[in-house]
DNA sequence: CCGGATTTCTGAATGCATTCAGTCACGGTG
DNA sequence: CACCGTGACTGAATGCATTCAGAAATCCGG
């Protein structure tokens, strides 16, 4: 394999001459740059090595990304992406590079992390008390979180998943409604999903999950619904079909919830599927509220109601916040909107509420 | 900072020894092995360099992604996003890591490309002379293509997107279709989109666009049907929008044709918007064939009769021939299916064809 | 033709860890 | 007691390029 050394001895200059005939041409006169560029094209030269100059000069030219999850499976989360959209769009005019971190389990996680050659690290959704954070901190990058409970110290960007949970609540309210399911995202990595009661959720190690049913019981709270008075169910995954499973068995509890407030867009339209299969009207029997407004939500039919938080901008902020951590506010809260759609509506019979 | 050395050098050890605490601690006795760890601790050792280690051992432990377009919009492609998950799938159980190298124009993924430290590269739907594939090449490193023109050497994969595009206009011709609308994709990455005549196409650089119209023009060859008689709208992105806005102006040709032949499903759910717009019943007055089988396909309303084709075997695929290229055929021919859902049916007036 | 400003080029230190081929000491064995 | 195997540990070469400070050469005006 040539190096630069090889092609100085060859040409009998030195190796400061062939690193500059490369980076910076213009320290070099034209024609001992020509004679260089050629000889190393006739030695078959590729070119500095990228992991050397890395060494050299401390920088790797790209960010890491690491999700809670398996990388195929965060693939399939629409918000993820367009996470990550807003995350390339800050990363492309800065030539860095994005780098997904393998994260099969927690150890694997781990290694990736340590033998990763980056300038920082984005932090997705991670469970609190996740071992993975440590292992972030013991590389002393630059870090950010984004969507997770924030940790001092560390620039994190979300929306307030509380008051937009509340939001949902109370538009359901507003509608009439007395009679709710909830169904909620995971509580932690190994959930097995199922009908869970409101206390159990002091265990949930996952930010979104855990700020979102306190914003339920808030709204609900102003009708003076308690959460022991509504069906949980936690769904076992983020996908549609667990929000079909979960809604299939909270719509059976009798009586049955008029409306659902579903944690995710995703487990929402699961949910819609639900209804259709048990032959409810969607919002004529059972108003549903999603939460994300992924590019599906306005899609499904009917379309849903739901909360939209700024998924991109999200993205792009804590790649900023990576990239240059000194300018960065401890905690960037996003606004959120309530998209009123098709799948809410009045309560089906109002003298029944409880 | 501190590196191994000083840690060798503060307990009069030798460098080895402290490399083999961390890399190979049974070739240590546990005495020395913990003495090691606590001074690293102690002073503050953030743990071998990822990149000196990487300069050592000439391992990457990551492989490189490349693009035709910028991130962000190589995202918003749900095929992109499968077969993404196919990559991750084989490259997480071996621990290396994905980098998506920024693309924002092709002088930028050049540099891109020279500046990655990865162990190879995928090169996803790159057109025809593009001048990252040199680029890629000088890298000296394994690579692999999918989706796109096989080049002679280099493992390829893909599907038989002629076969695929003729079954699509077979499909339609035995349903007494004759007058037929084309909408193209980008024949290349600065295509502006408009009417186009067939034989334009000689100049696309988009091996799937290229090859997908061969197949419509075989396709309708049977029937005696030349490409110039039909109506063909190179779409100007790949996005939904630029199909609506592609079909718009075919159906309003006259005579109307009565069914698509849409390249990708993203432009045919366009398309179906557009006959939305313009008050057509799908499939009754209009019938609308995509292409990739896309999610959504199946959940637009009608569903999207489309060819399938199994993008995240696809990734499986490249990503094991980067990683072990001397294992891998030349070319990889992926099977595809044709899908019949709801968006074609009988023509509208057999008579009426030409 | 001279002094100083430029331009061009070089030396050598530096970044940090891995790894092969041993050395050394110790315990067991005949 | 001599010899050998084994485990524990070390030396030093090696991977490849960047960069600062300064030397050498060239050029300018006067």
């Amino acid at each position: 394999m040539t190096t630069l050394r090889d092609i100085a001895e060859a040409l009998g200059v030195s190796r400061t001459s062939v690193s500059n005939a490369f980076n910076r041409p213009d320290q070099l006169s034209p024609d001992l740059k020509d004679r260089i560029l050629a000889k190393a094209k006739e030695l078959g030269y590729l070119g500095p090595d990228p992991v050397a100059r890395m060494l050299r000069t401390g920088q790797a030219g790209a960010i890491g990304i690491v999700f809670a999850e398996s990388l195929p499976f965060a693939f399939s989360d629409p918000a993820a992406i367009t996470l990550l959209q807003g995350v390339a769009a800050v990363c492309e005019p800065v030539d860095k590079a994005l780098v997904l971190l393998p994260a099969l389990d927690e150890a694997a996680a781990q290694t990736a992390i340590r033998s990763a050659a980056v300038d920082g690290f984005i932090v997705y959704c991670l469970p609190e008390g996740s071992p993975v954070m440590p292992a972030l901190r013991e590389r002393g990058r630059p870090l950010a979180t984004v969507d997770q409970r924030p940790i001092p110290g560390i620039p994190a960007v979300r929306i307030d998943d509380r008051a937009g949970a509340e939001t949902c609540a109370r538009h359901l309210l507003d509608l009439g409604h007395r009679r709710f399911g909830i169904i909620a995202m995971e509580m932690n990595l190994t959930s097995t999903g199922g009908l869970v009661t409101g206390d159990r959720f002091a265990d949930s190690r996952f930010s979104g999950t855990t700020e979102r049913l306190r914003g339920y019981e808030r709204g609900l709270g102003r009708a003076g619904i308690l959460l022991d008075q509504v069906v949980i169910y936690e769904a076992d995954d983020p996908g549609e079909e667990a929000g079909k499973t979960a809604a299939l068995t909270v719509l059976q509890q009798s009586p049955r919830p008029t409306a659902l407030l579903v944690m995710s867009d995703r487990l929402a339209i699961g949910a819609m599927q639900a209804a259709e299969a048990l032959g409810l009207a969607v919002p004529r029997d059972l108003s549903i509220v999603g939460f994300d407004d992924i590019p599906a939500a306005a899609q499904v039919t009917p379309a849903l109601t739901t909360i939209r938080q700024p998924f991109f901008e999200k993205g792009r902020t804590v790649a900023a916040a990576v990239l240059d951590p000194a300018a960065t506010p401890d905690v960037t809260l996003f606004p959120y909107d309530l998209i009123v759609r098709s799948s809410t509506g009045p309560a089906p019979d109002r003298a029944v509420g409880s």
